[in-house]
DNA sequence: ACAAAAGTGTTACCCTTACACCCATGT
DNA sequence: ACATGGGTGTAAGGGTAACACTTTTGT
């Protein structure tokens, strides 16, 4: 381990033990779309190849969601990012390989149950920035992760399987896209997130049906080819679409 | 508060201190279903006429999932039963009118992040028993549950929905019925779960289609009228249909 | 001209929903 | 006899899947 994370992280430790709650950390999984791949966010510690979750302690009185929250936008600047909690991890052995070589006693080696959210946010709406533990802080395409600490790869993997499921139920779409996509974007998107190609015309045809969508009098010009319709999501309709699923059958 | 309950509480105080995680706690909303009703088991603090659902604490060294399987056995006597961890409470005022008159480093009194569990069990596979805190342990009625103290009654709330997304993807069926078990029971528990009536004749080819069921030479005889056929789960089948939920469309 | 995007048509197929009918059987 | 359970038939309707064809339009 690096000189410099050695000496901050005992700096930090008895800190620490005033301000946070034991025992309890929370990490996110934060999704990004760029029109092309579905990103999460990921950071690594100082000196460190492997990379991380975001992620950060519960403050002695503050709600968890809050502290998500704030975590999250000490990490992207951006507020009001949609966040949705869906596991908590409390193997005893979940962090156990982690900073071996630091006392017992020191804060970061205790035994952490961490409460996970999956965050979505649009791809530009975030300016990723490293906290005092890391020195990088970046997108990185899910198709291709690199090597991932602790069960953090577990928990992406838990994570997309959760967005999957939760796609008929959560605003996904409008929280990932920016405010005016086109509909190949939209499709790519569910196309990445189901993992399975979808047929254009009948894509169309169903989003058109939900009534969820707005055609907006514009095109998204200075591509290759035709410029392709804007649209932007109807939130009120999408909110009381959602809130019976959009599609459930029983 | 009855002064028994009182002295229990000073008593246990300290002893908890030492054994279990501080701030952590875990709910459990176990379902039972008896053929005819879907039933919540609770319990109620000695003298208290509020209920709440039987919870615990995490041992230090204890995966939080064999925290929630010692807790449900020592209220049911029931090992094995199917758990489903669904949300995490964690509130900062959450239980803050609990306890009141009692000092303020009391054990009890702390701020808790609750984890919190479904279980599914057999109706007539369990023994409701009281712990050191209770004078009563009981199952309740889903449609009418008695007064329920701080977020419970939420808690309770949300795990039905959980319970009701679930039922495609987690094998409900196969632990709340007996082991055998008649199409009009299975047919009056997806009622009951999804709130609402199904047509008879198209539950039954359902069913039948989905192959996860296994007719037996039996019939259940005492009833009043015709005797119902009795069925069980090929558990194999329902396992490798439930891998990708039982009707998914996407 | 070319390639992407938009919009629509068509067909087969499956599942759901709703009703209906008949048979079996325990009291 | 009667109520419940079991099993099947059927017709309408809606959504899906797969394919195809046309038109539009930016470079």
């Amino acid at each position: 381990m690096s000189q410099k994370l050695h000496d901050i992280l005992l700096a930090e430790s008895e800190k620490n033990k005033d301000t946070y709650l034991p025992h309890i950390s929370i990490d996110s999984v934060v999704f990004g779309f760029n029109g092309e791949n579905l990103h999460v966010l990921l950071t690594s510690l100082i000196g460190k190849s492997q990379w991380m979750l975001p992620g950060g302690y519960v403050l002695k009185e503050e709600d968890i969601n809050s502290s998500a929250h704030r975590i999250l936008k000490e990490r992207t600047g951006a507020e009001n990012i949609f966040l949705s909690q869906f596991k908590t991890y409390g193997a005893t052995q979940r962090s156990e390989d982690a900073f071996t070589e630091l006392p017992e006693d020191l804060w970061h080696k205790q035994r952490y149950i961490s409460i996970a959210y999956y965050a979505l946010t649009r791809y530009d709406a975030v300016n990723p920035r490293t906290d005092k533990y890391s020195d990088s802080c970046a997108w990185q395409p899910v198709e291709q992760l690199p090597e991932i600490m602790m069960d953090h790869k577990g928990i992406i993997e838990d994570a997309l399987m959760h967005l999957r499921r939760d796609l008929n139920y959560k605003p996904v779409g409008l929280n990932l896209l920016p405010q005016k996509f086109t509909m190949p974007e939209l499709q790519r998107l569910y196309e990445i997130i189901l993992d399975k190609s979808l047929n254009r015309g009948n894509f169309y045809r169903k989003m058109t049906r939900y009534n969820i969508l707005e055609k907006l009098n514009e095109t998204r010009r200075g591509g290759a080819h035709k410029a392709p319709d804007l649209y932007s999501f109807n939130t009120e309709n999408y909110n009381a679409a959602l809130e019976n699923g959009l599609q459930e059958s029983w």
